[in-house]
DNA sequence: TGAATAGTGTCTTTCAGACAATATGCC
DNA sequence: GGCATATTGTCTGAAAGACACTATTCA
């Protein structure tokens, strides 16, 4: 390979010059009743000692979905999940050090699979409530914000909270997964209603027993795949 | 710059084999009561004498958007435009040259804006029915086939058809442009019912006196930007 | 007056949303 | 029996969808 065309014509490979891209990829979970997503302490400069979405270098031959499960992996140990482009950010500015164009991913994981110490780096990784977060490096907060609102939406015509949710759940557990994406409560009778019409899960035959109270059915999603409705 | 930093640690800059990165820009239509998209025939290896989406280099120092709407311009003079990211496609073996990672945008353009003529290049540029197309070069069957389904949801739930509409427009017009994108039949009284009620449409005052028949009102949009409903 | 398109209303069904009482198990 | 959560149904309003006739202009 020593040349490429374009629309234009011929460029000669040494005259062009190639942006880094990368992935991030944003690891949302719930935990102690709020979402949260990973996030990595820097080591370096720029932005160093600051807080930023996990990510790394698109190797060459790998592709971008692999790049990012192989993040994943790396920072959570997680693989089988599933993973969603959200967006690719490429503000020529977005990186004090040079081009770099980030491919963003996002993923949902239950928390209680995250193991975060599993990272062989000496790296601080840490959960945060995407409420709270800490002053990010680059344009990472946007790309938050960007996610956030995708993942708002998404939750209104898939069943994609699968990935937060453990092989069996009561309604109540899913209708609490809903409460806390959206920041909003929910009528229990409308919500049941809802996604019981959606025949998307099935009676598990199994009860919760926990708590002095009446046993919940447990459920089970019937496709544990991304799913439309609406 | 001369060192760029990973999660991993610190690479040499030198070591790091960064892929080419390319925009793609879906340029649609409607002409001849079809939608059609803009192609380019290739003049040079590989796929020669394929057609292509348009596109090309991201340059240095300009954003993804920037570089998509600069295309947009070289192909069809036209700037202003609402531009929508697509999808990011960069499977490693997508471009036999090489790592290739390609931004794809879409645009709505008005079918007598486009004067492909104008393209200063030699190049054979042409629409081609999105139902009826050539054998493509690289993956773009798959990038055309997810451009439409998302434009054909999107229209569902926002006014980008504006795009594809003359300042001032006849309902029928409108519902024309919904049943082409859509390929299927709507029924006119609903179709105008759900369509004012949105507001997004005002009486121009004027009328459409063609043909041998009761004039149309002809309607011009508020505002000719994004607006989500729903 | 015939041809062609514009413009309009009702009924039915479906879905979202408001709203509260009973059921069951554990202590 | 008291506590805690599970489970269930009705009513109302809004929107979607099926469906057909009248209005207006020009040739």
């Amino acid at each position: 390979m020593s040349k490429i065309d374009s629309p234009k014509g011929t460029y000669n490979i040494s005259k062009l010059n190639r942006p880094f891209v990368t992935v991030d990829i944003l690891i949302f979970t719930i935990q102690d009743e709020e979402l949260k997503t990973v996030l990595v302490k820097r080591k370096d400069l720029p932005f160093k000692e600051m807080w930023a979405i996990p990510g790394g270098f698109v190797k060459i031959d790998e592709s971008l979905e692999e790049a990012a499960t192989r993040e994943l992996v790396e920072e959570t140990g997680i693989k089988d999940v599933y993973l969603e482009q959200l967006f690719t950010f490429g503000d020529p500015k977005r990186d004090p050090r040079g081009r770099v164009i980030t491919v963003s991913y996002f993923a949902l994981i239950l928390s209680k699979d995250l193991s975060l110490t599993a990272s062989t780096d000496a790296k601080e990784v840490k959960l945060f409530s995407v409420n709270e977060l800490p002053p990010l490096a680059f344009d990472h907060q946007k790309i938050i914000d960007y996610a956030v609102e995708r993942l708002k939406n998404k939750i209104g015509y898939s069943n994609i909270v699968f990935g937060l949710l453990p092989k069996r759940f009561r309604l109540s557990d899913l209708q609490k997964v809903y409460e806390i994406i959206l920041n909003k409560k929910l009528d229990k009778r409308n919500f049941r209603k809802k996604m019981l019409s959606l025949d998307l899960f099935k009676e598990s035959g199994m009860e919760d027993r926990t708590g002095a109270h009446r046993p919940a059915m447990l459920y089970e999603f019937k496709k544990r795949e991304v799913v439309f409705f609406d």
